[in-house]
Parts: C-alpha cells; structure tokens; sequence
DNA sequence: CGCGTTTATCCGAAATTTCGGACAAACTGC
DNA sequence: GCAGTTTGTCCGAAATTTCGGATAAACGCG
C-alpha cells in the first residue's frame, strides 16, 4: 500500500498540523508550500497522492488539479477550503477532484479519505504494471515464425536464469537442467553475452 | 467501467427516488428492499457497489456492511443514514464503508461518490483478472527443465496455429512458417494429434 | 461415383544440436 | 601470491532435427 501524500499548502502553521496529523497516522508526507516547489513531483508515476489547499499566493489549488490531471488522469488529488463554498465545490467536482473537504476539517475525516485515495491509487499502478507485463508477453506471443518464436523465449528464459544467478553460466545451466556447454552453445546461437547479466 | 448500484432501501419512496436519480446518471440501479433481498448478489465477484440505509426493519446497514465485507473486503459499500451521529459515522469508517452519507443528500455528491466507488471497483477487478492471467503464466514459466519448458511453449504454439486452422496440419505450417513434414514430425514428438483441433 | 485435394506416415540424407572432455585464461579467497 | 575454482572456447562423435520426396488412405464435392 503506498503512503506518500504530497501535501501543498502555503501556511506553514497549517502545513505543520497537517503533517502532523499524517505522520501519526504512519503516512509520509511530502510538505511544499505551493505549486512551484510541489510541481517536480507531480508525474504520472508519482507513487501517492496529492493533497492541496486552494487559496494559496501564487497558483491556487484549481491549477495543481488541472496540471495532475494533465500529467495523469488517474491521480488523486483532494482540495481543501477555508470557507464552504457550494459552487467551488462543484468546479472541483467537475475538474476531477478526488475529494474536497472544508477547513478545518476532522482529521479522522481528512485520514480516511487519503486511505482511500491512496488505496486507489496502489491498484491503479498495479493495475498498469500489470498490463504492461501481459502486453510484452502477449504481442511476443503472436508473431513470427515457429523458430524466430522459440528463439525469442529461449532467450528469454535463459536470459532470466543468468540475471538469477548473476551472469554464473554453470548456476544458470544447471538450475536450468542441461549441461553448461550446452548452454554455451545455445547462447553463442542466440548471441547472448553472460558478463551482461552480472551485478556489480 | 463498472455501473451497477445494489440499492438496499427500505423505504419505497425513497427507493424509487434515489433509483430515478442514479438512472439519469446513467448507472445501473439493482432495487431492493432489505438485507435478505440483496443478500444473494453481494458476492465476491458483484460487478459493481453497494448503497445501503442503515436503518432498516429486518437487518441494519452495518450487517450488510459486515456481510458484504466478509464475501469481499474491497467491495464498496456507501451507507446512508436519516441523522447524522458521529459515533455512527466512525463506526462506518472503522468497519470500512467507503463513504458515509446523510439523508437527505446533494444527488451530485451522491452521485460523485457512488461514481469514484464504481471506479475503485473496476480497477480491483481487473486486478484480480490479470493477476490470475499473470500467475497462470508465471508459474508455467519458472519450473522444470530448459528444453521441458520449451516443449511446452512450443507445444502452445502448434496447439494455438492448429485451432486457429481449423486443425489443417498444412495450413498450420504454413502459417507457423516451417514445412509440413517439420511440423508432422514436432507434433509426433509432442504427441499432438491435428484431429483434437477441429471445429466440426 | 470419380477426381482432385489433404492428411498421415515412412524414408533417408544433410544440417544442426547435444554433450563429454580438454585447456588456457580469469577470478576467488585465504 | 598462489592453490582451487570458474569461465570461455574448441573439438568431435553421437543423437536429434530438418525437410524434400514418395505414397496410401481419407476427405470433399460436383
């Protein structure tokens, strides 16, 4: 489960409280005090949520959202308030706000919604991770002829054994069950260099 | 994206209103009256989310939320309660109701929440689909022999040329890009029969 | 039925792969 | 630094695979 709240909000009083609060609920925040400094982190692999205020000096916090979600749609983002404002509301809700919440708010409240937020945003890096690895798996799997399609695994399969072992050729030929000239003359076919697959 | 609403009100009125409200949204409401109604669509794999009352003649709101909890603990379930009662609202955060909300309720803000539940759903469910995918894969891919392993691949290779020709051993080789007789003699080894492949 | 097509097998020669053995070079650890 | 291990390469014989050709049986269809 990730953890990371990206936290913007200019009031260093209020940021403080706020980390606070998150610390003792054993999520990380990441403090900023506005878009400029919070802008580096928001990517499309950012491993968390965001959490921002809306009136701040310099962007305020409908900018943070829109620029989230240009970055990655999927991106939680939950805005806070000062004063309840139904139309503002409304816009966040429009714009794609992962939730809004007023000032000063129940930090049971504002915790449970960043649990789910961050809960939503795990499966949704799952998720793409996943697909990505049945994606290579399932294109190599379509083209080709019979030979250039067991080449392809054969490689694969050996390459996963030497990065297992570390480049060892006997380990990889052996927790491969074939005599490690064997694999020597597999991988000189398939053009496969062992001194890549080694760590330091 | 998933659309599927269990509706468990016991108030016709204000089942049929809230059912109206989620059909203009596009949603596909389940009506139901109570807890022994819905009872047999809260599975495991229910295609969608929960809104339940809490207050209720047979069974209350947090048994449906402990029943449904118990078939699937990522299964959303929103409850709606008549007055709000904080004890009663962090009792349905520590059970893990996903929202909390009080009649009578912004149709929008029912509509936002029920929408990111729908959402959440969907990506868990896929989850779990390529999750399945993925081991079925993985667990073929790590275990036996260097050459067991590529007789099995090849052995999905043929099976999979075989079926989509319709079991003609000539057109499968063709298609696998190796001559007829190769084929022939792959199949005697893996002991593949071309009969086993036809449609009729 | 009769004819063309396709399947399933067998043969055998050429090509490729397997794998034990051998050996110098590189690496390891004490 | 040096003894023991591991690597990378070469050899060569045995085993296996490839693949064209041939053929009988089965199939498909007008």
């Amino acid at each position: 489960m990730l953890r990371k709240v990206l936290l913007i909000e200019d009031d260093p009083v209020l940021r403080a409280s706020i980390e606070q609060t998150l610390l003792l609920e054993d999520l990380e925040p990441i403090p900023t005090n506005g878009f400029t400094q919070a802008r580096r982190s928001i990517r499309s692999n950012f491993r968390g949520v965001i959490l921002s205020d809306i009136q701040m000096p310099d962007r305020d916090g409908f900018e943070v959202l829109q620029f989230a979600k240009a970055r990655d749609a999927d991106l939680p983002v939950i805005l806070l308030t000062g004063h309840s404002n139904v139309p503002t509301a409304m816009r966040a809700v429009r714009d794609g706000a992962y939730e809004y919440l007023e000032k000063p708010c129940d930090p049971r409240r504002l915790v449970d919604v960043l649990t789910r937020a961050l809960e939503h945003r795990t499966v949704v890096l799952e998720n793409r991770a996943m697909r990505e690895e049945l994606d290579q798996d399932g294109q190599a799997n379509e083209t080709g002829s019979l030979t250039e399609r067991l080449e392809a695994h054969e490689r694969q399969i050996i390459e996963h054994a030497l990065s297992a072992e570390n480049g060892k050729v006997a380990a990889a030929a052996n927790r491969l069950g074939v005599p490690r000239n064997t694999l020597y003359d597999r991988m000189t076919k398939l053009q496969i260099v062992a001194k890549a697959f080694r760590k330091a």
